[in-house]
DNA sequence: CATGAATGAGCGTTCATTCAT
DNA sequence: AATGAATGAACGCTCATTCAT
């Protein structure tokens, strides 16, 4: 746990001198276009300066909105936050989804997969920072994290029964699938936090590396 | 990142007898013992609901303490927060070093490390999950994570040099120890998730799956 | 020093209507007339009860507004309490210096002044009293005061010429001007403070007294 | 009122990085010497940081006593302030009281209390500045100041009734000896802020400037 | 529907005061 | 009598949320 995780990153660090708030266009929106518009501007402020200092108000300014509208289109800030989990994670699916050709040998996928993911460091590091921020910091009122593994672990489900695959077609040998994804999602985890805290590091290569170590492991023949 | 970790746990709900605790024992202990008892109260609301909700009132609370009393024994609640931390990490250090037997060749070493790691899920969970939440919630001024690479990997860096260890002395296969080690970091990280998500299953077995997965994908010969 | 300084007045000493203002009226006002009702809330707060009493709570409870509001309209305590005393110190610069005929000979001009100043013991004396408040404790962080000689002395500046030009003209005696003006400042707080404690004394006439006793020290012809 | 008054001093700003309370030495003294060692310290404290910064805290850790003792010889904070106050104002009054020549003509007597007050600028700068924090800012519980003219005045009363004399032996004019009083208090409070604040300035000078001023003011023959 | 002024609960922190030693 | 650890009320301030416009 506690992964030797990233950091923050300047960007736009803006010393938030308010200098004016020049009038604003009123422009009417249909409800998914403003939610849509909300949660892209919360990824933004998240990515830049982390779960805690998102406040509804940077999230507003950020989307270029008034703030009391965030309260129309999301019942309160956690429920903004767990859309905007959802929202990502579902782009992530689809992203790696579709660019797999799903019908080569499983080590095979699992390197194309391993690729991909890598590249999203390099493409979509704001949603995966953002992602992480809230599955760590949104909870219930009980204490529980909101975002369990049921909720986005569908995401990269198919990986799950692609090692099911890989062993019956004897690309993989016999093991506990269960451990072969948690470990997998855990790679997986730990190269995304180390590349965003390691830009020289190339990421393809990598990927490549942990993805010879990790067939290597599950026994592909 | 993000790494569909676990959740809480119910213990106590807090019961809802909140009418009055009037007046306190007033118990005088030694600053060891008092600072001792706060960053344990820490641990467990940390634990319980999280960094953000651990707040002052929250853990002199839970240490049946006044509140004011938080800030004799620590600057402010970041410096509680980082005492907490390198409590918990010190303790983990010498918990996993010393039982291990350093001169067995590396593949035994790991399956060693594996194991006392996966027990500690059931012996430590709030320290674990306690030090992982601060480790991903302390920042310094600037926005950096103040518990970085630096100050806690050097608990666990002996593995990293075991590596190099093994590759010398031929019982791993020659590959980058950086991506090794991150992943066997990840691998962990996400044993302890699961597995204190998942209270059902036996970490010792967990272990020793994972252990023969990774020790495999080193190249263990 | 300590000048024997007046002491507060009963106004409403706080009724003990203190069960519950559930809810409030909830309007809407310009940012400058909403300064204005904090100001003019911290005018009466601090007179009433003294500059460390005027807590944000306390003039927040007598502008009858929430409290946070304070905060939309200044940047902290410090600036309401600065942009406090500057708004009074220029109205009572508009207040004297407009009524002042400066064509006249020094000694009259030092007259008028005076009998304009002791009348504002009696219009103004709340806010008197909260520049006094002010002025004495607004301090900046390296413990200087805030409002020095340079912010306010400004307003009553005027009057230092004047003993030059009264010299000048030969209606005031050859003197040195620095203690004229100290003096005179000296003489002006003290009798505020004065009328202050005892509002049975006739301003009018105390400042005729003082006119003479000082236009005499001063030398005039 | 506001009388552009001096501000802090450096002196020992200590940066309070409390190393270690060294044990105490735990000597018995009588109610007395402790009250007076208490006081001391408060006044070195409020002249070094003003009212408000003198915490009791502060002060007896500037009297090297334990911050408990605070409360076994005064009732509490406002108790301890207006001993202090009390002490102070009849060390002065002792101090400058015996050095006057009561038989001289009143003017002369003017003469010496005003060379005698403006070298306890030099000479008491502390009391000076300790009594005057305190008779601004300390407050009944409803809001009046509690040092009022009563208080104190009573030190300098003898002043007062010299004017009497002054004008029955044919010295000074007919006049109101009340503005007289009042005048003179303020000059003598005008003066010793300016010196405090302009240490360049030559006290005696000062002085002797002032009381031609007003001498000549009072009708002096 | 959109805006942002207003609200109030809660937080971190300080400090006068109490009291076990 | 003296000490200083412990208490708790109050403060300045932030921010999610409401609601008049």
């Amino acid at each position: 746990m506690a992964p030797v995780s990233p950091s923050g990153r300047p960007r736009e660090t803006a010393s938030s001198t308010d200098v004016a708030p020049p009038v604003r266009a009123r422009v009417r929106l249909s409800a998914d276009e403003r939610r849509e518009q909300i949660m892209t501007a919360a990824v933004t402020v998240i990515a830049d300066r982390g779960y805690t200092a998102a406040s509804a108000t940077a999230i507003a300014t950020a989307a270029d909105v008034a703030k009391g509208l965030i309260w129309r289109y999301f019942d309160d800030r956690d429920d903004l936050m767990y859309r905007t989990a959802i929202h990502v994670a579902m782009l992530f699916r689809d992203e790696v989804t579709q660019r797999l050709d799903l019908d080569r040998p499983a080590p095979d996928v699992i390197r194309q997969a391993l690729r991909h993911m890598a590249s999203l460091t390099r493409t979509h590091s704001d949603e995966l920072r953002a992602l992480d921020q809230i599955a760590n910091n949104l909870h219930t009122a009980d204490g529980d994290l909101r975002l369990s593994v049921n909720d986005y672990e569908a995401g990269y489900r198919l990986q799950e029964s692609l090692f099911a695959r890989g062993i019956a077609e004897g690309s993989l040998a016999e093991a506990d699938t269960r451990v072969m994804a948690v470990t997998y999602q855990g790679a997986i985890d730990a190269m995304l936090g180390y590349l965003r805290y390691h830009p020289e590091v190339d990421p393809q290569q990598y990927a490549a590396t942990l993805a010879e170590l990790l067939v290597r492991g599950y026994g592909a023949r």
